[in-house]
DNA sequence: TTATTAGATAATAATCATTATTATTTAAGA
DNA sequence: TCTTAAATAATAATGATTATTATCTAATAA
């Protein structure tokens, strides 16, 4: 999604198009690795120095009830904004908090089976893999 | 797990057994809701008036450490605590918060499938469905 | 059985991510 | 340009969870 269908997005929504909104929607929709609100404010702020956290939080709210992010939450973490709204893995790791995707066509495949199995209409899903990242498990091999 | 086989794993691991340890352990350990700890608290205190919140707290951190239960963390309502470790599909109702389980052959074998695909080695992991449940979906239709 | 003591509990204070509030600013339309 | 409803920045409030600490007790051994 660019920042011209974004716009357009917001308008027909009824929200006002305004740079901070941008700037914050712009980020998050290109993230790659999962940020937290406190990231994305820290990052935004470089451009605008002004900006507030409380900002961050009710435009991440925006996004997510237009249904372009997903918040996961974490009970030993804050929570991490996810733009990627397609079946796929997150892989995590335990100790250090890093995520990234998973994305395979076999997963959906597999995912769309179970689904015609349940027999549900899912609204979303959130599938996590935990497993300590290469990082971190050659820091403390053994804890 | 009953009674006999919690005891003894608690004290291999050089914690004490308490009547409150083992009553939190037992409603936990059987529970097929997901409970939070306050609803943890609530059923307990109906044996024990006197327990503490920070008891049922400490309790589940302790079965976590054991890798009894998996901490479900939430962005829009409090932990709840799973001890069904195999995978598995939690099937969550976004409006009330009804997780149930969805087990069946198909759902290991296909998880099992894709973890062989990417290759990791999982510690553990959270399959989430969000649906609405019969009740909500009845009450408000298309909020 | 009783004494010892490390660990557990109950009560409560502290933390901190998130949400609510409000005065000020601004985008959008007339 | 003017109007105004909505957005922002600053900050206070909330609430689930964690930390602290004074008792209490399960486990061990004299
Ligand atoms: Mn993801
Ligand atoms: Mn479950
Ligand atoms: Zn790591
Ligand atoms: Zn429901």
């Amino acid at each position: 999604m660019n920042e011209q269908q974004l716009i357009t997005r917001l308008r027909s929504k009824g929200y006002k198009v305004t740079p901070q909104r941008i700037a914050i929607c712009q980020l998050i929709l290109s993230s790659k690795d999962h940020p937290s609100a406190e990231q994305i404010y820290q990052e935004v702020k470089k451009t605008y120095p002004a900006i507030s956290l409380a900002t961050v939080y009710i435009t991440l709210d925006l996004l997510k009830k237009l249904g372009l992010v997903q918040e996961l939450g974490f009970s030993d973490q804050s929570s991490r904004y996810d733009p990627n709204n397609s079946p796929h893995i997150n892989v995590i790791c335990p100790r250090c908090g890093k995520i990234y995707d998973y994305e395979a066509p076999n997963v959906k495949k597999l995912w769309y089976r179970i689904i015609a199995e349940t027999g549900l209409k899912p609204l979303r899903q959130r599938l996590d893999l935990y497993t300590l990242c290469n990082k971190c498990s050659q820091e403390n091999p053994t804890p």
